[in-house]
DNA sequence: ACTATTGTATTAAGTGCTTAATACAATAGT
DNA sequence: ACTATTGTATTAAGCACTTAATACAATAGT
């Protein structure tokens, strides 16, 4: 796994973030075991107890799942990763849809702008 | 000016984003005077200094400018304001983009979800 | 020239949060 | 049964940041 972390924003968040991201677009398979928390938090170049505390959290969406000492797994149930996946996306698009509103854009000009912006980068 | 002040987050970064999110929408008009820091300070019902910052860091944007005794002003250059409602909206488009895909979405998935939303939106 | 009103500077207290050191607990594997 | 390895709990230090009290500075308006 391809660690990226910097010092803008607590580590433990951006772990969160990569790992989750690294689950829902596929680069872990479900069901696959997860090296153990000293094991990632040295890949990772973080103290053991900060990449604990990202795990921890991971597990209450059930992405990953833990047995007190065989270790962590990702969850095997495709259907917990499409959902979570799903409203991840929704979150943040109704995020960027208050955002973009209260500058003054309409539902309208927010998809022309995006649309543009999409194109633009197809380039 | 309605004021809409939680304790989630900063005080006076919630400041800066109404305030703008006023400018640029055109709730505030190009050369309009605002009132005082210690007015609008009692008004949004927060400490003076905190609506101080607030504006100081908004000066940055040129889209305010002070008059020692007289008070601050509204920019009257239109352009200004045009042009940092485009670089915001250009902001967050950008990043929006970005968490998309950080979590498995490609460009074309981006525009469906998004048109989908809307739609539902408008119902 | 005075004074009220405007913006500004300085600085200290409070606060919440992250990180890290360390110790504890459970169990798979031998 | 032992031991190495796994996850977990506790707690304290550090840190950065926000907020607020207070004092200072400039000038428009009289």
């Amino acid at each position: 796994m391809q660690w990226n972390i910097d010092s803008e924003r607590p580590v433990y968040i951006q772990l969160i973030e990569q790992i989750q991201a690294g689950i829902v677009s596929g680069y872990f398979n479900p069901g696959d075991k997860l090296p153990s928390v000293r094991e990632l938090a040295a890949e990772a170049g973080v103290n053991p107890n900060t990449m604990q505390r990202a795990l921890a959290e991971l597990e209450q969406t059930e992405l990953v799942y833990t047995n007190r000492t065989s270790g962590r797994f990702i969850t095997s149930d495709i259907g917990i990763i499409k959902k979570l996946k799903k409203q991840s996306a929704n979150n943040i698009i109704v995020e960027f849809i208050e955002k973009m509103k209260q500058i003054g854009y309409q539902e309208d000009d927010i998809l022309e702008c995006i649309t543009k912006i999409l194109e633009e980068m197809r380039k």
